[in-house]
Parts: C-alpha cells; sequence; structure tokens
DNA sequence: TCATAATTTTGACGCGTGTAAAAATATGAC
DNA sequence: GTCATATTTTTACACGCGTCAAAATTATGA
C-alpha cells in the first residue's frame, strides 16, 4: 500500500442539495421548476431560460430515488442476462442501454449467474425498485416460475435471445429466428461442401434445442441425413468454450470427425472446437475440416482460422425489445402477446 | 411477428403493497416490522419468527426506492467502467457484485462507451442516486475533472484498473502493479528466448504508459535494448483486436519483428497480434516469433497457440476495491488517500 | 408475586419530490 | 388601456418508509 495526501477540491460552483433551496436561489416556486424538470417546454420561455442560466452556475443534481418514488412511472428498465463475462450479452447490454437512452429510461442490470436462484433474487429486485418493465434473457430450464409470474403482475416483461420454458408466463419474446439463421448456414455448408454435423451446445435455454430442431430441419429439407455429436457428458456448464473444447478434443483424438464439417450452436462452443482442432493439427495439415458456428461473437473473427458464422442482429434485437416494454409500460396491457423474430446475416469467413 | 394469447397467471399468494398493510395483516406494529427489517434480532425471537411465518404466506417486496430515500445510507455501490464488451472488465463487475452482494450493497452499473461526455454524465447519474460511493475504472485522458471533482464531495471514489489523470481529484486506488506485472513477464520472455519488444496500446489510459515504463525498466535492468512498436497511428480506439492487427500486419507485411518476441501491453492487442501472425503464417512456419500478452483475458488460452500472459488478479482488485469503498463510506473520510498494488501471476503458455 | 428490564405500540414528524386546485399575475391582441 | 388567456404561484396533500419519544405491554428472575 502507498499511502498520499488527500488534496481538497474546492468547487467551482455552489452546491444545492434540493429543489426548494434551488427554487429560492432561482427565485421562482419549486411547483414551477418540477414541471421544468420534468418537461422544459411547459414552462414560459423566459422563465425556462432564467432557470437554464442559474441552473448553470450552481452544481445542483437532483434525487433520483425521490423522483422515482413519487412518478407514476419510475422510468427505469432492468435488464437480466445469465452472465456478463459473454460478448453476446456484453453486446446486447450495451445496445439496450444505447437504444433505452435514447427513450429516457435508465437500466438497470443483473446478472443471473446462470442460476436460476440468482435469477429469482434479481427479478424479485426489480419488482423492489418498481420498474416500469423488464428484459430478460432466461436461464431458460429450472427457472423459478413463481417468480416470473409474480413480476409479471407488477410490470411487463420481454423474453430476449432465448424463449422462456413453456410453463412460464407468457410473455413477448423478442430473438433471432433460429429456423431462418441455422437454415441459413446449413444451407450455406451444404452448398460450399460436405454437409455438416451438428455440435450442440448445453442443454440450458431452449436455443439449444431449437436449434438442434433447425439443424435437423434443414437438413431433410436438403436430403442429408443430420448427425449430432453427443455433447450430454459436458453437463450443464455456461463454460462453452471449455464444452466445445472438451468435447471435440476427445473426437479428433480418437480420429472422429477430423475432415467434417461441423456446425457449433454458438460461436464459444465453434472457439472451443477450432482450439481443438488446432491442438490436433487439424487445419495446417489442410484436411477437409471445417467449423462453423453462430451468433458472430465479436472475436469471432480473430481466431485461427478466422470463424464463418451467422450474425445476430444484435441491435435489432435491443431495439425492437426496448420498443415493446416501453410500449407495453405505457399503453396498458394487451390481451396478446407478441413473439417478433429478426434475421440472421451469414457472415463468410474462413474457418467454413 | 407471432401473436399468442397472454395467460393470466393467478398468484399464489396474495399480495402486499405496503409495509403498513403487511403489518395489519400480521398483527403487529409497522415499526416494529421496520426495525425487524432492519436488523431482525433486535426483535424479540417470538416475534421473529411470527414475521417470519406470516411473511412466508403473502407476496410483499419492499419499496426499495423509498426505503434509500430515508436511510442514512443508501448501501447502493456505483460501478463504471469504459465498455461492458471488454471480457476484462466484465470479469471485474461480476467479481465486485459478489464482493458487493456479501456485504449487503447494490451494485449500479454503468458504461462509460470510453467517452468522457458519457463518462460525466454517469457520474452524474451515481450523484442523483446518492450512492454511498462509487468504484471506477477511468478512461484516463481526457476526463471530465469538474464531475468527479464533485462527486468525491458526496461519496467515496475509489479507481480500479488504471490510475486516473493526475489533474483528478486525488482518490483511492486498487489494480495491478504494472512494474511487477511486466517485470514478470518480460523476466520470464528473456530467460525462455530473445528479449521482448513492446506492441503498446493506444494511449487511452495510464496503463497503456505505465506498462510502457515497466518494460523499459526491466529491459534496462537487464541490459537488454528497449524497442516498442510504433501504434500512434491507430489513433485513440478502444477496438484493441483491430488496433492490435492492424498494426502488426503491417509490420510482418513488411517483413519486419516475424522472428521477434512481442510483448503486447494487454491480451486483447495480443489477440490481434496473433490473428496478423497467423494470417502471415508466421507461427505454422517455426520460425522464432513469440507473441505474449498481459490480463489473462478469459480467451486467452483458446487462442492458437494460446497466448502466454500475466494474470491479473480480478477477484483481489474487486474485492480491495469493495472493502475500500465501504470503508470509506461507513468510517468517515480520511485525509490519506490509498493505493493498493496487487501482483499478477504467469501464465506460460504456448505462444511464448 | 412483584420489581425491573426488555420489547412493542402509538402517534407523530421528516425525507424530497410529484401533483392538483385555486388564486394571482403576466402576456398579447385589440 | 382593457380584457381574455396563458402561465405561474400558493397552498395543500400524497408517496412509503425511517425514526423518535412516550406510553403500554410483556417477559425475566429473584
Amino acid at each position: 500500500m502507498v499511502y498520499g495526501v488527500r488534496r481538497s477540491w474546492p468547487m467551482a460552483k455552489p452546491k444545492i442539495k434540493t429543489m426548494k433551496e434551488l427554487s429560492e436561489t432561482i427565485g421562482i416556486s419549486r411547483p414551477t421548476l418540477s414541471r421544468y424538470f420534468r418537461d422544459p417546454s411547459v414552462v414560459r420561455p423566459s422563465t425556462s431560460k432564467k432557470i437554464q442560466e442559474r441552473l448553470s452556475e450552481v452544481d445542483y443534481v437532483y434525487n433520483f430515488l425521490t423522483t422515482r418514488q413519487n412518478r407514476k412511472s419510475t422510468e427505469l428498465i432492468g435488464v437480466i442476462v445469465p452472465s456478463y463475462k459473454d460478448l453476446f450479452f456484453a453486446s446486447l447490454i450495451e445496445s439496450i442501454e444505447q437504444s433505452a437512452k435514447d427513450l429516457g429510461y435508465t437500466i438497470i442490470t443483473q446478472s443471473s449467474n446462470g442460476d436460476s436462484g440468482v435469477e429469482a433474487h434479481a427479478v424479485r429486485k426489480l419488482r423492489s425498485m418498481s420498474v416500469d418493465g423488464a428484459i430478460v434473457a432466461p436461464i431458460g430450464v429450472a427457472a423459478d416460475h413463481d417468480a416470473f409470474a409474480a413480476a409479471s403482475e407488477d410490470f411487463p416483461l420481454v423474453f430476449v435471445d432465448s424463449r422462456p420454458a413453456k410453463s412460464m408466463p407468457l410473455a413477448d419474446f423478442v430473438g433471432t429466428d433460429n429456423m431462418q439463421s441455422i437454415g441459413a448456414i446449413v444451407e450455406y455448408l451444404c452448398r460450399i461442401g460436405d454437409p455438416p454435423v451438428f455440435l450442440g451446445m448445453p442443454h440450458l435455454n431452449a436455443n439449444a434445442e431449437e436449434r438442434e430442431h433447425a439443424y435437423r430441419a434443414k437438413m431433410l429439407e436438403l436430403n442429408h441425413e443430420a448427425k449430432a455429436i453427443e455433447c450430454a457428458g459436458a453437463g450443464g456448464s455456461w463454460e462453452f468454450e471449455a464444452v466445445g473444447y472438451a468435447v471435440m478434443d476427445d473426437c479428433f483424438g480418437r480420429g472422429e470427425f477430423t475432415n467434417s464439417t461441423i456446425l457449433c450452436a454458438n460461436d464459444r462452443v465453434a472457439i472451443g472446437a477450432i482450439r481443438a482442432a488446432n491442438k490436433h493439427g487439424l487445419f495446417s495439415r489442410g484436411g477437409g475440416l471445417r467449423i462453423a458456428g453462430h451468433d458472430d461473437h465479436p472475436l469471432s473473427q480473430y481466431m485461427f482460422p478466422a470463424l464463418t458464422t451467422v450474425a445476430q442482429d444484435v441491435e435489432g434485437i435491443a431495439d425492437a425489445a426496448i420498443q415493446l416494454v416501453a410500449q407495453r409500460a405505457r399503453g396498458g396491457r394487451s390481451t396478446e402477446t407478441v413473439e417478433v423474430f429478426l434475421n440472421a446475416a451469414m457472415k463468410p469467413r474462413e474457418s467454413a
């Protein structure tokens, strides 16, 4: 430890703690000030100008907690993802935050850490914060239904990325159309080379099953035999790279699939698979091995070989989700739910 | 879009909105209930038991906003990072959230998006939320000093990862000892092979300069000539992989450094550099090229070759930072600042 | 059984802001 | 200069919970 001396920083502007105090130093009434903050256009231009001028001369920050307590709407939107340490979710959060800011919402993010107990706790916290709505990338299996059911009574719930379990309260959904995205890459792979085998992801959410199903459907359509690599042994880990690596290292070690085309359920699994392939020298040997992924993970283009994948429309998902919660939060709850499916775009690169 | 019918989910437990209502259905007074929530041990065991029982039969969530407004301490800690889409920061946030939860704090995360204006806005929002303290991974250059100065009057500020600009209000700091971490890897590299040249990161925060300085110091100590690869042309981008790739693709294209040992200022730059090397076939050719990084980025072990690096003690940093803010928030402000430096651990892998 | 300590209840006020209704004032057209 | 209208001020109450003092109740132990 190193010690230093704390310099005292003289405030340039006088600090004002409450709105009442501000209204006094500014020379207008507090309610007028309150109205100004909610919407500057509802006060007389001369008053607005006067407020702005004085405001720039002092250091006043509104009390977030109190304002939200009294408004009918808190303009708070909760976001729950299974993990921050997954660049897909990180990208999603960043896009959501951006879209939300444009609409004047503040985002409260929570990680469920891949655990249904933590997820339920996060949902509960959002309830306690009286959020106007929540966007949830669900764990999928073994979710705490009661927690979500209770929450859905309080505010609109929009699920993203993967669809909630059937037993969950029916809510809106925004995500990629797995049939389209997987269909596109299967078609691409078949067109360029051998039909692919499928390397799934741990069955932690609906995407695991949906993508495998989409793969099988497309293969059937193209008159090819579907084949999935067993990865059940990997259990329920969210460490997708490790799963992909372990499963394929095993296969390659036995000489299996070394010349195959492997379509992975997502890029993180593919990254692990590529690593395994490189360990076994399968790409440098010039064999027929091809590996493809799904999502367009930010680092997929830096893999070697650069990962061929399909890009989810992250911004589109984020934007649609925010629009949907905002609309639900404002315009009363409709009786029917909406499911928005966005298309993904092929990103042909080197790996397949 | 697909439409469905929203099922109504009957609540299993009756919903109770306010503490007053709860106290009535439970049969005790509201102040007692309030005391119970603050600390269950201050009420009589029989009362505590009674409350717990009834509580489990109803659906009551405390009002977060209101409780925080009235407590002297909000038990809220703000966290600001330059980006969510950087797994180092993502790991940091996850660790901070964990450590904070253990101490009963709620985390409010904000991304500054590598922009000083957004950063200042985030700081301001934390002020409006009356957080007990904030942990900030600063942008570094061009920060809004006034925003931080004002904030540091309101609550303790702890900087992490990289030290704030000299002109910033002096606050506590927790981070890796760059002299130690860079020293360790330089020594390792020299011991195993050629002395390294240094590939810096864009000069966006103090680490850029500090790590280069640490490199030069260690090289001097070991009697080797220091040499840094120019990467100024890359400008101020936070897309470190892209920077590393662009700079090294350029070099390798000119035949420079193709057999060198390259120490990168961080793993993300190294990932870009490795990609460039692979593009030019430098690793498969069996030459002397070695690349090393800094941070132990979660994906560094999946690179090909697996990236040799030094692991920052992310959990240690997170924990120390939380401890520090919590301590400052509780025990009044001391006049001296503290700087905590943690050691990093060598992660020798394949790339060097 | 009683004195004493511990706990709970009652009643009240405070936090900083939203918001509504009525009264007062300013604005702008004539 | 006058009047209709738009805006602001005043006054008041509300939000849900923290907190305090005094009174009432209950538990504890000799």
